[in-house]
Order: C-alpha cells, then sequence, then structure tokens
DNA sequence: CTAAAACGTGCATTATCGTGCAAAATTGCG
DNA sequence: CGCAATTTTGCACGATAATGCACGTTTTAG
C-alpha cells in the first residue's frame, strides 16, 4: 500500500466518522503504529486534521456544527445545491413524501418557504428537524406525518409496511443510492431500498435524489427499472452519458 | 473513544439540554466519573463551559436563543428523582412502552446502565434522545421501535391505533396529567389520553409518572379508573391524603 | 445536624507517544 | 543491470498521557 494512498484512505475515514484511531488503522492497513503517527503527524503539518492522544480529529473549522455533516466542505455544497433545487419541486399545500438520507435529510431546511405542506417521512432525523422547525418558526407549521417501525442506525423506521400502504402524496423524494438506465434504481440498504420500493406506489411523481459520483453506478440492492424514476436531481459533476440512456427512458433530468 | 471526541459530545449534549450530569456522562461514556470531571474542569478552563456541584451548565452568554430548561431548576430535579425511580423499575432485555411528556423523557438519560432494552415509544423527543444516546455510547444499543402518526405540538405521534394494537410490553411507562382515586386517570391532552387508555391493555404492569402538585387532581379527560396504575411514582412532595385512597385501590405508591 | 452524594487528589496501571537505529523497499544513476 | 543514495517501515525503549481506584474533604438535601 502506498504512503499518500494511506493517506486519502485516512482522510476519507475522518471524514465520515468523524475520528480516528492510531491502533485501528494500523490493524486496518496492516502496518506498525509508528507507521500510523508518522501518516498523522503529516496530514497535521499539512493542516488536514487535527491530532489527539490515541488518534486524530478534524480540525475545528471542518466541522461544521459540532457532529452532523462531517463530510467535506465541497460534498456539503454539491448536498445543498441538490437539496435546494429539489425543494423548488414542492408545490405549496402539497402532501410530500421524504426518504431517509443526508441528501433528503438537506431537504428540510428548505421547507420554510412553502405553505402548508403535509411531510410524511420514515426518518427520525428528518421528523427532529421539521418538529424542531415548528418550534423555532410559530407563524409557518406544517402537517408532520411519520411512519413507525424499528429504527436503524441510519435513522431510519422500517417494518411497518402496513402504514406505507395506507399513505399517499402528491410527491415523494427519496435518496438513491444508484441510478443508471441499465441496471434501473438501486440502493446499498436492504431496508431502504424496500421502503424505496414501495414509495415508488403511493405518489404520482417520484423524485430521485442521487449524489453526482453515483449516477451511472448501481447499489447492491434492486429496487425498480430506472423508467419508474420521473425526475432526476444531481450535480453538473455528474457524467453525462448515463444520463443520455436515462433521458432516453424518459426520466426528466435536472442537474444543478 | 478518545478524549476529544468525549468532550465534543459533552458540548453537544451541553446544547441540545442546557447542562449535564457528570454521573450520567459517565454512564453514557462507560467511564469513570472521575473522568468526566477531569474533561469539565478542562472544558471550563477552555471557557467551553461552567462547572456545578453535579454537573455542567452553559455559560450564561451562550445561552442559545434560551431554547433549554425552560423549566426551573427546582422542578427539573423533581423530575429528575421520579425519572430514576422509573428507570430502576426498568428490568434488563425488558420490553419497555415509554408514552410522551417531560417527566417521561426524563427517564432515558437513565437507560445507559441497562442491557438490551426494547423501547418502544410515540414520542419524537424521546425517540431522538434514545438514537442520539446510542450514536454516543457505541456498545450500548438498545432497540427502539417507533409508533408512527401524526406529530402534535408535544412531540406525540397520535393516529396510528393499529400499530398500537399490535405491539405489547413488560412495562408501560406514562405521564399522568392527573391521578386521583375517585376520579381516575386523567390527562389533559385528548390525543395523549386516547393513547394512554390504549397503552394500559398493552402490557401487565403500568407505571404511571405523576408530578408531586398534579397527584389527587384530576385533567381534563378521563381516561380510566386509578385502580389500573399498578404503580405510581411521583415526588415527596405529594400530598398525602390522596395517596393513601390511591393505596387501597391497589396502587403500588413509590415517592422519591 | 446528619447522611448521602459529589468532589479533589495522590498513586498505580495501562496505553500511547516520540525517537534512535537498523532492515527493507524504492529510486536514481552510471 | 548493478549499486549506492534515499525513503519508508518496523522494532525497542524511555517518557508521557489517560484512566481508574481509594480516601479524605466539601457540598447538598432533608
Amino acid at each position: 500500500m502506498l504512503r499518500s494512498e494511506r493517506h486519502s484512505r485516512i482522510m476519507q475515514q475522518l471524514y465520515t466518522t468523524g475520528s480516528v484511531y492510531v491502533a485501528d488503522l494500523a490493524r486496518t492497513f496492516q502496518v506498525d503504529a509508528v507507521t500510523i503517527r508518522r501518516d498523522l503527524a503529516e496530514l497535521e503539518r499539512a493542516g488536514q486534521l487535527h491530532r489527539v492522544h490515541g488518534g486524530a480529529m478534524l480540525r475545528a473549522g471542518q466541522m461544521a456544527e459540532g457532529l452532523p455533516s462531517l463530510r467535506p466542505a465541497t460534498q456539503q455544497q454539491i448536498e445543498r445545491r441538490i437539496a435546494e433545487a429539489a425543494a423548488r419541486f414542492i408545490p405549496d399545500h402539497s402532501v410530500v413524501f421524504l426518504g431517509t438520507g443526508a441528501l433528503t435529510r438537506a431537504v428540510t431546511p428548505f421547507l420554510n418557504k412553502h405553505t402548508h405542506l403535509t411531510i410524511i417521512t420514515n426518518a427520525l432525523d428528518i421528523a427532529w428537524d421539521i418538529a424542531q422547525q415548528a418550534r423555532l418558526a410559530q407563524p409557518i407549521m406544517h402537517t408532520l406525518h411519520l411512519i413507525g417501525g424499528q429504527a436503524a442506525p441510519d435513522y431510519g423506521l422500517y417494518g411497518e409496511d402496513e402504514a406505507l400502504r395506507r399513505v399517499r402524496a402528491d410527491l415523494v423524494i427519496f435518496e438513491a443510492g444508484g441510478l443508471d438506465a441499465e441496471r434501473g434504481l438501486t440502493h446499498d440498504n436492504r431496508d431502504c431500498a424496500h421502503t424505496t420500493r414501495m414509495l415508488l406506489g403511493i405518489s404520482s411523481q417520484t423524485v430521485a435524489l442521487v449524489a453526482p459520483e453515483r449516477v451511472g453506478r448501481a447499489g447492491a440492492i434492486f429496487i425498480a427499472p430506472a423508467s419508474e424514476v420521473d425526475v432526476l436531481i444531481s450535480g453538473h459533476e455528474a457524467p453525462t452519458p448515463p444520463l443520455w440512456d436515462l433521458s432516453e427512458l424518459g426520466v426528466r433530468i435536472i442537474l444543478t
């Protein structure tokens, strides 16, 4: 394993979990702890992280708002752009379902401009965000409906399919782990994939949020053919060839 | 867990709840209370918080929006005492339902000492607290199940009675708006009263948390006769005559 | 005033760190 | 291709930091 390869994977780990441990890294990379320390020392000199006893953490400025969104700033901006585009898609006084995932959660701050939405979700974090917003801004009060179920590490609530079957929505917004003309709509999480599959049936319009790097790629679990997606929202960084194929299937494509 | 990781999570907790307790943090992070005190001392030297006997609070100027601790300190301590007594009632490996309300929510910090609970709730705030705790302390992971429904201003989720009918629990813990031998178990919130009424049927043991000043009084909506309550937990400030009457009905009374 | 809880501190234990040095791998050059 | 220079890595070991436990002191609550 190359030294710089290790460095980038350390940073990657750091951005996803917020902290890294010397002992863990030494074990995963099969190198001595001393080597990891030297790596961390170098990355710290480069200003990429902040060393602490036992490991390293992101530098103060890199950590937006404490814990949430430990992803790098550029990633956050892409998320924000996609989320804002998705919010523009929501008509006032409509019923909208929001699925799980960081991209979908990023939509919630933009819902304040709308008047009287009915928001249905199976994501605990999204529900909390919206409930908190309702607290802060009294005048705006959307109706929030939560689908029950067992809480998963991704804040998703799964297992109450009956409740899902009883709802309908004007618009379904969800995050896809992968979207490709040939391999269809996919996700890496089994429960989330199952829920998304059910969501496609409860609404006349389906909006898939896809991270630019996931366009034209496929996740582990198949959900539905790509033609089931009405609108794809992603970033302009997405590769264009897969987009053409999707467009031919009737998917409306929005890049921001 | 890294030291600085603990620090940032302590600050996070502090910003969300307004105050932290040494004992709670020690349980959550699975470390000795001494370690937490040292953490708090360090954070205080850095000007991040203000230490007090038993824990720490945000510094005067930091009060963000005056969000937390709308209740006076004494009220909070009564809450805490009742909540701790309720937590002692929960056996390990059991299925426990937590209803809505501030008293019930106060129970969640004490659930860290238990091993593998299955927690069912219809309260969005409680679900969020527990999910966050699971994030903080990796080793401890309870199973969390959320009853869906429409979100109300009290963070309760109401309207999914079918889901309620399908669950059972070893123990139901809920907050009563009033408890009196003659007028029975009552609440001021119609939805909450309805949910509580259903809860009485799903478990063999029912625990009512009642604020001391509500003992012997009655709320707007009747829920059930007082004899339906197995255990009443309140503070020692509660008036004694009503307690005698309740005791004669077979209600086990615990005052803290 | 008394009992219980929380606190601070010293000390032992354990984990982590930094550094010098040698082995191994990589690179550069004839 | 050979060989020396350079870089990278691993190991050893003294130094340092973090943590838990014990015990005497202080604070709190009734």
